[in-house]
DNA sequence: CTTCAGCACTAAATCGATTTAATACCTAAT
DNA sequence: ATTAGGTATTAAATCGATTTAGTGCTGAAG
């Protein structure tokens, strides 16, 4: 039982609360008490392994060390990817990490932000799905680090890639390495600003290498009903059109699941498509055939938005940073 | 800026932090507070949109209304899943969850449990990697509830399927759909009892079927360095014996590294080889070839894990549960 | 012999809630 | 006129820390 407080200590040792608090909090010499009062109560707290209430400490302090991440879905591999990591940073900044899915649910995604709030958690670190909550933390002061997904016109931190120039530079390249021509491009429905860029990056490395994208292979699945969905949109294509050299994923989703459904309904069709998808998955590599990825550095990501947000805790500055990092794409 | 607190709204309407107090907590009826007043509070909180702060509250209340989640990797498609989950049931009972990867480091391990105690959550949910954490939460009073991993012997609420007879029973049914009689097994080195009972299942499931289990077949590989380790065991068996027939990976990691092994550097082997993992990867469907999995009831093992938490909080009962929950094999 | 500086320490306020025991006021009954 | 009982409300203690502004003591300088 943890029943030991500062104040039993105290008593115990017939000293101040204070003079405990200057030693625990390393000012005891700054206020110099005695090395015989340090070791006594420093050999107390050893032998009844006393922690100090961080509870108690938060209120007081107006810190909590603790830190908020909300994205879509943290067991989605690129998203836990980058929890795990600055769930690690963190912790060795002294801080702890509430993590949870929002299933690109804004009602959801708003209540863990003021679930998380109420919590006095020290910051947010998130991939919003939508403008409410960001509107909520900034109203409720919260230190805010976006990552992942921008939203246009808005003035708050945000750590990731440019998807529009990695898209537009991923697929130019394709088209001059590769014959494809028709290039089927499956995203999910679009709200975030995120898939619109990538899109528009494929459409203008087409003009860029003087064609002009075929606007019918621009698919568009549902993310509530991705299995079934994916599985009519496709069917649907294949049959209408003949021509397909190519699969353009927009996202790790609909790689994974696009490719499922090539390889169950359409295998044939399957081996003779060369494939690229946005993310990279483990998966890319060992699937056959193989999926060129586009991959976003998830640990630099992490670093970044764990590093601009203690820089935001400990500096107080105001001043927003927008830090693009830029895309690896793996050819297969 | 929330500088919105009892006191303020005290000073504010002219009545005492009791009252305000009451009616946050639903209690005004209880201690009659008047309709008016009543209304003249709550169109306060309303209107400055107050929130109290939940550290004073746990401060006074001895509750946080906080778990912690401690994984092995929360990145891990299993434990990902499972802790999404967790966090979100206990989301709807009025719990944050902490989530935390150990990386089966002992030593981190501690750490975290530590630093989570620390901050007076309510319990802790985990895979245990050591007995150390385990002693230390007995001591510390914290409510405990184990899942995925049992250490032999311990006296400690638990979550999970029993290994032995899953791996047996899957083994043995597909010893008797297959003619296959030489089974590479491969596992992470086994400090948990985990991986030893799956690889004794399949084992006892060979001479069940009145043969004897070769054992220059049972691999293990190194979990910090799986990649490496995966290729260096796995091209050492296949130089020295030729009649391999079969693949059972006891884990998911396993099955990944080691269909990658075989993938990249033996894919002709990989064609004819029945491929069985524990754990069922989305992979392990589309692979090609493709994997039969041995499922863990994911959603089931949160579900039952929250459920025990919050009966352990809320009923105070001591007694130890342990719930094992039944296996389904994805045949493929 | 006062005075002042430095040492070693502490009283008490504070953070923002919850909760127990009490109180002031009013009405109805004895 | 006193008492009892109900209604509406509150004072003050408590949780476990941190922190500011002192305090009492000793020894040396003036």
């Amino acid at each position: 039982m943890n029943k030991t407080s500062i104040q039993k200590i105290a008593a115990d040792l017939e000293v101040s609360t204070t003079t405990i608090s200057f030693i625990i909090n390393g000012k005891a010499d700054k206020y110099k008490i005695s090395k015989a009062t340090q070791k006594r109560v420093r050999d107390y707290i050893e032998k009844n392994n006393y922690q100090p209430s961080s509870l108690a400490r938060s209120l007081t302090t107006g810190k909590s060390y603790t830190i908020g991440f909300l994205a879509p879905d943290i067991a989605n591999p690129f998203y836990g990817q980058v929890g795990k990591h600055i769930e690690k940073r963190l912790f060795q900044a002294g801080y702890q990490v509430f993590l949870s899915s929002t299933e690109e649910d804004p009602e959801m995604e708003l209540k863990m932000a003021q679930s998380m709030v109420q919590r006095q958690v020290d910051g947010i670190i998130l991939a919003p799905a939508s403008r409410r909550t960001l509107t909520f933390l900034r109203k409720s002061g919260t230190p805010t680090v976006t990552f992942d997904r921008k939203l246009p016109r808005s003035k708050v931190n945000f750590v990731g890639i440019d998807n529009y120039q990695a898209s537009f530079g991923a697929i130019n390249e394709f088209l001059s390495k590769n014959k494809c021509r028709n290039m089927l491009m499956i995203s999910i429905t679009p709200e975030v600003d995120t898939l619109k860029q990538r899109i528009a990056g494929c459409i203008d490395a087409f003009e860029n290498q003087g064609l002009k994208y075929p606007k019918h292979l621009n698919l568009t699945v549902d993310y509530q009903n991705l299995e079934q969905s994916c599985y009519e949109e496709i069917s649907r294509v294949l049959e209408q059109n003949h021509s397909i050299d190519s699969v353009y994923f927009t996202n790790n989703l609909t790689a994974f699941r696009g490719f499922y459904t090539f390889s169950k309904y359409h295998r044939s069709r399957l081996e003779k498509l060369k494939l690229i998808s946005f993310d990279d998955l483990p998966f890319n590599e060992i699937s056959h055939p193989v999926i060129t990825g586009i991959e976003q550095p998830k640990e630099e990501i992490a670093n970044s938005c764990s590093r601009l947000m203690l820089s935001l805790l400990n500096e107080k500055k105001d001043q927003v940073k927008k830090i693009i990092l830029p895309v690896q794409v793996n050819w297969r």
